[in-house]
DNA sequence: CAATTGTTTTTTGTATACAATAAACACTAA
DNA sequence: TTAGTGTTTATTGTATACAAAAAACAATTG
């Protein structure tokens, strides 16, 4: 007999969580906009119980803000959000680089994503590439050996934005060299080279994130 | 008339965090304990409600893991998870120099903090120092400007640490010396500096908190 | 009218109730 | 014995109930 996984295994809680980020993210709340705990719980057909969890581990993740005996206030997902949070995303993926190339020792799994990826015909889809992409860095936050670190940068992967933000081939590329670059570092052990590569990676797709977000407001 | 703030105003799942972080943190369970929701409950005093909530703010801030259905699982706050906890403090520490560097503008509070703390006789009691520790890495954060990266130092902060590792004179006059080449740092805009000297400051603080562990090891 | 006070309504914080999953135990069959 | 099976017990996930705080509104007074 085979152990199966049910599918309804997952917390009510943390399904709310995700539906309610990616709608934030996706700007169907406005910036700065009052969410009631009730009005959630209606509208999904689900106790206050499970949406209250929700709420607070939106709040920790900076994607809410809590107001004691008032209603949620949503975070609004602009310029100056973005900037936050790709800095502090560039500068952990970073030091999760640098802990690969100290630590690391088997990078092979690491070369088969990269090999396989490159094998595929481009422009990949962006359900394609975003799986690439995701577990790319994945096996690099691995490989760091910091299981916190680990945690903390799952939390703050983002999956809409990348998703929007790599449709032409020339990105795709751009995204290869500079995985490869960084699997030289790490395979060589050079740690800082690592980091810096890493942080400029995570950076240059906030530029692209900003480019496409300011495109969008012209169109307007 | 005063609007006077009212004391009762925390919420009970919080200081149920605080004070279940507070117990980890001081090893007052064991490493890989299983801790269950009514036991916590009815040891406290409340309801499971709250004790949920303390759980998962804890499990997102790395001090418990949970398991779905089963009771969770306490972290051990031993070598290895100090080290990940401070290498991440200590870049993030870095990137909230950095920003305060290369965007700050009105330094006079951290000055004010400083100097008010130099004018004090040596030793100061742990209660003066860890506030005074606190409030100048508070005002950095707030210098960033990053209002993220406060949010997640804040709740990196763990005061037991400090206030176990710091009883001697002379590392609180070395914590001086750093700070006031930090503050040098950032009143002239070095940023690379800044960021430089933070972590190593932090990691310095890591090595003393190691060497005291390793002391109590030996007592035993 | 403006400002304030008292009352009603809504919404949250916490406690309890109920359903479902997992652990513990007893029992049976090979 | 031991592996497996059914049953009981304990514990969690979710829903609901209740108390307290905030918001909305009405009435009153200057």
């Amino acid at each position: 007999m085979i152990p199966f996984t049910k599918l309804e295994a997952t917390p009510l809680s943390e399904r709310i969580s995700t539906l309610l980020k990616d709608a934030i993210i996706e700007g169907h709340f406005k910036a700065g906009e009052e969410i009631g705990l009730t009005a959630i719980a209606e509208r999904y057909g689900v106790s206050r119980t499970p949406v209250r969890e929700a709420f607070q581990s939106l709040a920790k993740d900076g994607f809410l803000t809590l107001r004691m005996n008032k209603s949620a206030i949503v975070v609004g997902i602009d310029e100056h959000f973005l900037r936050n949070h790709y800095e502090i995303r560039s500068v952990l993926e970073a030091q999760a680089a640098y802990d690969a190339a100290a630590n690391g020792k088997d990078f092979s799994e690491l070369q088969h994503i990269q090999e396989n990826a490159e094998k595929m015909r481009l422009p990949m889809s962006l359900d394609e590439f975003r799986s690439y992409n995701m577990m790319f860095h994945k096996c690099i936050w691995d490989l760091s050996g910091n299981e916190r670190l680990q945690q903390l940068l799952s939390a703050m992967w983002v999956s809409s934005y990348s998703s929007s933000a790599l449709p032409e081939i020339h990105r795709q590329t751009r995204t290869f060299n500079s995985h490869r670059r960084l699997i030289n570092d790490l395979v060589t052990h050079d740690c800082d080279a690592a980091f810096e590569h890493m942080k400029r990676h995570i950076l240059g797709s906030l530029t692209n994130i900003l480019k496409i977000l300011d495109e969008g407001k012209k169109e307007e």
